[in-house]
DNA sequence: GAATTTATATCGTAGTGCGATATAAATTCA
DNA sequence: TGAATTTATATCGCACTACGATATAAATTC
């Protein structure tokens, strides 16, 4: 796999090997790192796995008054459709979502939050919030930073 | 968007029950999730793990002359100890990361990325560059109508 | 210099996502 | 219509990896 620094490979990026960032790349890996810790930290307080968080977020999020299919949520989730459906059997079995099938495609199964799922996802998303307001400033300044060597 | 200034859990945001914005905080979550899923592939077409790309990553971007030691990379890394032991084998065995024990103390054994592991994430960083700088402006928006409910 | 602390390593286990595959409903089309 | 194809969900076994428990070894304390 030779990459040839051929004149502009398609970057307008300013020097030549010495030029990349790699204190800031790593700082906003980092960063990320620390967020999912403490979503993850966060969920499980809350009885949830971080997967199952994501997951009620997502049903939520997207809004679709009917629920939101597997296939959907996969899509979201960015996993296989067979592993948003065994995500949905724990979330079932745990009381937090209801399956019911699409009264116009039986094939697909609608996944709507339980009373109670929605009041943990209530209090998770507060405590987000507040997480995230915390951090964003640092992480727009690494953004802006990493964005930079564009110019 | 008129918030009904009901009363709320303790903190200052602004509304009560119907304010969480939640379609925003998914959207924030699947912007990390397609940011991971890239990174993930990119370090899986150069022949790397998500973690050792971040391990090889954070040895780099700590930038210590005599490499990282298994405990700085784990608290680095958000596991445990032991964790970025096993991280460091396959990173030894894969040819990418150089172990020596630490001459000023003898217990702690020092990390040092290889010419070849150089080269890999030098490539990997460019085109992570590339995708931060593209995903940025989004995700700064988000990220400020996350905060934005604090006001 | 024995006891304690710190740093790294090893082993077995558990959780989770995937590939392969199965089932069932919907759609296509001869 | 009804067989073939496509789409949606579900199940099973496997693999990866992080963890807890534990071990080893070096450094520090008293």
């Amino acid at each position: 796999m030779i990459k040839k620094p051929k004149a502009g490979s398609g970057r307008p990026r300013s020097g030549g090997s010495q030029s990349v960032d790699y204190r800031s790349l790593a700082e906003f890996r980092y960063a990320i790192r620390r967020f999912l810790a403490f979503s993850e930290a966060a969920a499980s307080k809350a009885g949830l796995t971080a997967q199952q968080h994501q997951a009620l977020l997502t049903i939520k999020g997207v809004g679709e008054a009917d629920g939101l299919s597997i296939g959907d949520l996969a899509t979201r989730l960015l996993v296989r459709q067979h592993t948003a459906a065994e995500l949905a059997n724990r979330l079932e079995e745990a009381g937090l979502v209801r399956r019911r099938s699409d009264p116009n495609d039986g094939r697909r199964v609608l996944l709507t939050l339980t009373p109670e799922s929605e009041k943990r996802l209530q209090s998770l998303s507060d405590i987000h919030l507040d997480e995230i307001s915390s951090m964003a400033p640092q992480l727009v300044s690494i953004l802006a930073k990493l964005s930079n060597t564009r110019a």
